[in-house]
Parts: structure tokens; C-alpha cells; sequence
DNA sequence: GATAGTAACTATGATAATCATAGTGACAAG
DNA sequence: CTTGTCACTATGATTATCATAGTTACTATC
């Protein structure tokens, strides 16, 4: 693509925001970052998408403050990578987006019945389903108060990929 | 690129709307849409993209049930665009997506001391700045009950880009 | 009734982002 | 001293995106 007009310097604030979120891998890497997977290895395993790309978006997600880059061990070098209070912040955007697909985006019973990430309210114990407020305690929901909960669909495809990264890298194609 | 992997079958609701929502195209289609704006020429002015890329989103948009295309006139058939209930949905998506951008997109003062775009709660007349209950009265924010109001600076950005597609199609490069 | 305008698109070619795959450097463990 | 782990970088083929121009069909103006 030849450069894009840059929305950045728009008035429009969807239009600012769309110059980070509108990039299907910034918005998979964030979705890693809030389930707490921080090490490189396992974003590009879990998010489908090649190191390249999540080495670049990482870039830029720093450079925007919305992650940070921290060293969890030196003697090797290595980092991973954690939502700053501004990427924290973004947790609406991501949860209104699955509430919007768990009403829209499933076959009926596709997964077994409930939806495919479950929330409670760690506070009171609801089950949120997809509202911004509570319905057992009527508070705004945010996201520390919240603890997902993987359907066995949904965590079985999630073990999947992380393992399809261990076993020394297999080299066998396909 | 070459054909990334699809993502519509994943059981993550995230990944799900990633599919269609991670797409600056989309994001900003959809806002002109939530605005009102239906028309393509208006899209693609207003928009800032090209009448190719504005083709193929709607096209998208309504293959995914999210807007439909409805003609306004016969003799010359002209057609418009509006959002669906699925796509009236996807309202907190973008809400949430302009609050973020409302509290963390701006230098100081950039946008003349309030926020770039107000929003009103119809039923109670308060200014319910980026929350997602109403300050005033409570109640749960919806797209129906909003009403949006552009700051100076952004309806003067928006009426520059609006009248920009009119002159006969000027053509004057640059 | 010829010219100009409006609206919704489609066609074309240059540019650049994305993917798959392989490779690198630093260290640890067997 | 070979194998393994982790966080990346390098390369080349493929394809989406952009800017620009063109098409179709009808209306309005001169």
C-alpha cells in the first residue's frame, strides 16, 4: 500500500483510534496482552500471525505507550511485554467487541450452548453475559473486576496452538 | 499480502470481530454510516479513502449483514446505505473506541478544552462525557439515545472534506 | 439538443504491507 | 558439544491499497 493518509491529526476520535486499532494484528497481539501472555513466542503462536508482524506491531504499540517492554530475566536477555494504564484502558474496546460477536458472530450451538468466554464479576459472582453493568450488582464493569472464563471449545483451541510452537519447531511442513 | 489465515471460524469472540472490525476501511465506513452518512460520494469524501476500497467494504459490510443497500430513488437508480440491527450493534464498539481516544488521543488543549466530540443523553439532557452509564440519570448509554455534537474545530474539518468532492470534481492535481 | 453536472461505481498501474520460511545470537541443559 | 529455548531479523513471492482516470445513466441548464 502506498502511504495512507495518516489519521492521527484528525479531530475525529474514531478516526484516531481507527490508526491503531483498525490492523487486525495490533488487535490480536492486545487480545494476548489482556489474557496475560506477554513472551513473544507465545503471541505469535497464540495470535496465528508471523514473528515479523508481531515484532512490528510490538514496536508500535510501545512507541505508542499503549505496552511496555520489561525485562523478565537477564543471562539471557529476555522480555516480554505488559499493558501500560493507557492499553489497560483499551479493555472496553475489546470486551464490547466480543460481546458484539458473542450475540452476532455464532452459529446457534456452535458452542455448546453458552457463549464462547464466559465473565464473571469477581465481586458479587454474576455471570455478566455481555452488559457494561452488572446484573446481579448493577456496577460498571471494568477490567480488574472481571475473570474470563474459556468455554472447553475454546480453551482446547487455545491449548492447540500453544503447543503447535513447542515441540522444537517441527520442520515438517503442513 | 497473500491470503492470511481466517479467522471467522475461531472460537475467540475477539478474533471473530478482528476479522471484520480490524480494518481501518471498515472502522471508518462504519463511522460515516453511524453518522448518518449514507451516500457513497459522502463516504468517500468524508472517509478520506478511495471510491475502489469504499466498493469493496460495503460490499463486505452487507455480505456480513451489517449494512444494507437500499435504493432512494429510481431513474437514476441511486442507492444509500444504512446500518442493520446487527450493524446498529456494533454502536459500543465505536463509543468505546472514541472514548478511549477522547482520554488518551489528545495533546492538552488540542481540541479547545473539551472533548472533540460531546455526546448528550436525549432523556435526561446530560453531557455524559466518555462514560457508559449516564452521570445524570443512570441509565445505560445506547446508540438511540445519544445525540453527538461536533466540536467547532471538527465540523469545520468535516465541512472542509465534504465540500472538497463537490466543485466538478475539480481537477487540479494536488 | 449539446454541454455540463451528479451519483455510483469500475479499471489500471505503482507501491508497499503481509505471509511463509529460514536464519541469527546468546545462553542453558543434557 | 549437540540439542533446545527465546526473541527476534532477513528474504522473496504474493496481494491489498492508493491515486487517478474512466464509465454509465440520467437530469438540469444554456
Amino acid at each position: 500500500m502506498p502511504k495512507r493518509a495518516d489519521l492521527s491529526d484528525t479531530f475525529c476520535p474514531v478516526g484516531r483510534s481507527a490508526e491503531l486499532l483498525g490492523d487486525r494484528a495490533v488487535l490480536l497481539i492486545l487480545r494476548e496482552l489482556f489474557f496475560g501472555r506477554g513472551r513473544f513466542e507465545a503471541i505469535v503462536a497464540n495470535a496465528g500471525l508471523g514473528p515479523q508482524l508481531v515484532s512490528a506491531r510490538l514496536k508500535r504499540l510501545v512507541a505508542e505507550g499503549v505496552a511496555e517492554r520489561q525485562a523478565y530475566q537477564d543471562h539471557p536477555p529476555r522480555y516480554e511485554y505488559r499493558l501500560t494504564a493507557k492499553g489497560r484502558d483499551l479493555f472496553d474496546v475489546l470486551y464490547a467487541m466480543r460481546g458484539w460477536a458473542e450475540r452476532w458472530a455464532y452459529e446457534a450451538g456452535e458452542t455448546g450452548g453458552g457463549p464462547a468466554m464466559r465473565y464473571i464479576h469477581r465481586t458479587c459472582g454474576t455471570d455478566v453475559g455481555t452488559a457494561t453493568v452488572c446484573p446481579g450488582c448493577g456496577e460498571v464493569l471494568r477490567y480488574g473486576a472481571l475473570k474470563g472464563e474459556p468455554s472447553p471449545a475454546l480453551r482446547a483451541e487455545q491449548a492447540a496452538k500453544a503447543s503447535a510452537g513447542h515441540p522444537s519447531r517441527r520442520r515438517e511442513g503442513q
